[in-house]
DNA sequence: CCTCGATGTTGACGCTGTCAACATTAACCC
DNA sequence: GGGTTAATGTTGACAGCGTCAACATCGAGG
């Protein structure tokens, strides 16, 4: 490693003609960039801008704008996968459903931003199996916690149904749907927890009278 | 052809200065827009070659892209709010409720991109309030269901949680999270009845255990 | 040292949303 | 009916965007 300029944050006077990491140094543009200003802020020539380089510079690291988006999208299921697995093991598999869901709720609303680059329609997931491959990551933790609950194998429609709650509860939230216009104002911790003792209970039930 | 008629494409020749009812117009050209090339195709000066108009004349109609497609998401609200509404009358609770969450998700396929724009993050819904009005209808239906199922009033919790798992499950359909790789392959209709099923006994076993 | 591939720059193109200035028309009042 | 006015549509501009092609610069390997 050469101890001259870091380049870490924007390039100073002194910049070299080479930037050094160039790559990463626009994916930590971009993601500030979608965490402060929004999704439609995020474009080629301001990430260009911050990163200290010309305007068309990020072409010889993605070949379009949609590429970059997908690298922050896998970006951000790895951080969501990273919360789940610093869940504390949880002695009853039940707490820990609980625990996930609450965990997915609040990545959602910690980074709202990055959440809904991940679900929405932005990218076309299917021509970047990268993202699949992280997202299916995430789904067969669920999975795992979910056959722990004692769900027969390869219990896929159960996961499946608790993934949708949880993530349906998280679109609510980002959506203010749950402050403005009910009766009463709902916590969304609160509710995440009720919506799992509901389906936990559901469970258990078609368990035992099938 | 008389030559005289610079833009009236869409519009016969004799075509008034005036068009008589542009904003219903530039609606049905977004709709159809939206339908066949997704929400980014969906632009201001698009629409208006569709309506056979000047590109500016929309303005006089609204004041921005996204005050139209408020509009556009309004009218997918109202549509799948009358789905709803043609739904039979079950003479069951739990029947309906399950009739309904079916035609959620049925509404999200048949039109994943109005689906897509009423539930994204494309508009800020909080500057369109009667884009939360006619969301708020539909939740309201909802409650109505979930009342009849014997749920306490004001049922907000029960309600929002099978809204949530409707939501949810339409996402991951349209997100083709059923299909590609997951061990089975996923019935939409089958996965909607199995978890309105656990939500139902949840609810049944929570009212009964509180 | 010299070449070559990787990386960054410059300038262009067509597209977009939006605004201001102007044209046309329908509606209303006398 | 004739004239005025507000509503509606057109034209032309501007800045910003994504993207590409041509060119510049650099680091590494022969």
């Amino acid at each position: 490693m050469d101890g001259k300029t870091p380049h870490s944050a924007r390039r100073g006077k002194d910049a070299a003609y080479h930037h050094g990491d160039l790559r990463q140094a626009l994916l930590n543009a971009a993601s500030e960039l979608l965490a402060t200003e929004g999704l439609e802020a995020v474009g080629i020539r301001e990430i260009a801008r911050r990163a200290g380089v010309s305007h068309a510079a990020p072409y010889r690291h993605y070949p379009n704008r949609d590429a970059l988006l997908a690298d922050l999208a896998a970006a951000g299921f790895e951080r969501l996968g990273r919360r789940f697995a610093q869940l504390p093991d949880a002695d009853a598999a039940d707490r820990r459903l609980v625990d996930m869901a609450r965990g997915y709720v609040r990545f959602a609303r910690d980074e709202p931003q990055a959440w809904r680059l991940m679900f929405g329609d932005a990218i076309d997931k299917t021509a970047y199996p990268a993202l699949l491959q992280v997202s299916r990551d995430v789904f067969e933790g669920l999975r795992r916690t979910v056959l722990a609950l004692g769900v027969a194998a390869p219990a896929t429609t159960e996961t499946t149904a608790a993934w949708a709650m949880a993530h349906g509860i998280a679109q609510l939230v980002l959506d203010h749907r749950l402050d403005a216009h009910l009766d009463v104002t709902i916590d969304p911790d609160e509710l995440v927890r009720e919506a799992a003792v509901i389906f936990l209970a559901g469970l258990r039930r078609t368990r035992e009278n099938p």
